[in-house]
DNA sequence: TCTGGGGTCCTAGGACCC
DNA sequence: TCTGGGGTCCTAGGACCC
């Protein structure tokens, strides 16, 4: 048997946990850029903003001028993150992280009753780490996801839903739009309203073979899942990942190839942090630069992909990046976005021995080395590449961010007694 | 002036091979 | 009148997730 604990509007949620004079009011977190609203409170929503609303446009919106705006701040949202997790791991034995703010819970062999058990979850979690939570329980994961969005859907509720029981789903699925289900998407919802297929119920009615031929393997899965078989197991070591990418808006357009080569370095060299904290190498990698789609700025788009030699060297990887950012470089054009992404990820162990390589990887993985560990100790950016600049006037916009209450010794609060 | 960022998986179709 | 069969690999695009 699986829960899933996921958080109640989970950054805004973090933003109350350290301003408490937040919570009874409507709170909005905004995404990079302070562009568009990304986690609403229930009063926020009642108000009738929605997720995904660009901030200029509904700031000035009066019925909206309750609302308290924050910018994102992930280095807050991480530490809570992980936070929750340790505190769950005081009253279950293994704890699979599924995103910043859900984990799954494994319950098997767990005593006594399981929705009394979640209860105690959630109010521990609410407790210890501050944030408030809904639990969903089933024995697939696709079904305890399921369940979460019931509790969560009922306002009033006790925080917590039960699908352990056969009986239970049976009763539910009829009533329960498809949409909520974990892997059906609005593409899958109109191809399957088109089939007169509306709820749970009536898809897991379906013969599993022409599910299959309607939303590929994908959604004979979910749909397998729906009725009890796992196809999706508890996964406690965490998959090697693919592909890692550092891709950003920028806060004014950039119009200068000396600013956008800049911009390309900074992100291949926060990119190149990360693999080197997963202790990954890169064997290739993209670079993509465009301009803004949503004014009338004459449109440009572009993207190369390209092999490089495998490695986690922040000055190899900013050299190709930046080379390959020239050819496509258009001058005459207000850029918005640009991006790096790093593809074919390995570790370093599993790649053929390089004959001839074109620099020294002892001498470059202690440079790395030397470089993360003046930046760990003494915060990012505090040893950095040439034409990485700290506060590049294309930087993000974050007008209204908050403490890094967790993270920032001089963030921290103070009490007095 | 101002509209996010970062992932995974699946499929179809083309290129190429024998 | 008539032009095979079977395989692999890669990529782009779609769909989904948070």
């Amino acid at each position: 048997m699986f829960a899933l604990i996921d958080a109640n509007s989970f950054y805004c949620s973090c933003e109350r946990a350290f301003d408490p004079k937040l919570r009874p009011l409507p709170v909005a977190v905004l995404s990079n850029n302070d562009g568009c609203a990304i986690a609403l409170t229930r009063e926020a929503k009642d108000l009738g903003l929605k997720m995904g609303d660009p901030y200029h446009l509904v700031a000035k919106r009066p019925e909206l001028k309750p609302i308290v705006w924050r910018s994102s701040n992930y280095a807050l949202y991480g530490d809570m993150s992980r936070r929750i997790y340790e505190t769950l791991l005081d009253l279950v034995p293994v704890v699979e992280p599924y995103s910043i703010d859900e984990m799954f819970l494994d319950l098997a062999g767990m005593p006594g009753e399981l929705a009394q058990l979640a209860a105690d979850i959630r109010s521990h979690v609410r407790k210890i780490a501050k944030i408030p939570c809904c639990v969903g329980i089933g024995p697939t994961k696709t079904i305890a996801k399921l369940a979460n969005k019931v509790a969560k859907k009922d306002r009033n509720g006790p925080g917590v839903c039960d699908y352990s029981e056969e009986s239970v789903r049976a009763a539910a699925y009829p009533s329960l739009p498809l949409g909520d289900v974990w892997g059906i998407g609005p593409a899958s919802v109109a191809k399957l309203a088109a089939l007169g297929v509306e709820t749970v119920g009536a898809f897991v009615a379906m013969p599993a073979e022409y599910v299959r031929k309607v939303l590929t393997v994908t959604g004979a899965k979910t749909h397998a899942e729906l009725q009890g078989v796992i196809c999706f197991p508890f996964n406690t070591a965490p998959a090697t990942r693919k592909s890692l990418a550092v891709t950003r808006s920028f806060g004014r357009a950039v119009t200068t190839w000396p600013e956008m080569r800049d911009a390309i370095a900074s992100y291949t060299a926060r990119a190149a942090e990360k693999m080197r904290r997963h202790g990954l190498v890169a064997s290739a990698m993209q670079v993509f630069m465009l301009t803004n789609r949503f004014n009338n700025d004459p449109r440009y788009a572009n993207q190369v992909t390209f092999a490089v030699e495998p490695t986690a060297d922040s000055f190899a990887l900013i050299a190709s990046a930046v080379h390959a950012a020239e050819r496509l470089w258009r001058p005459g054009y207000r850029f918005a976005k640009a991006g790096v992404v790093f593809v074919d990820l390995h570790r370093p162990d599993d790649l053929p021995i390089q004959m001839l390589p074109s620099r020294d990887p002892e001498r470059s993985a202690r440079l790395m080395a030397a470089l993360d560990g003046v930046n760990g100790r003494f915060g990012r950016n505090t040893l950095r590449p040439g034409g990485t600049g700290p506060k590049p006037q294309w930087g993000m916009r974050r007008a209204r961010l908050s403490p890094a209450y967790t993270t920032r010794l001089d963030d921290v609060l103070e009490a007095q007694a």
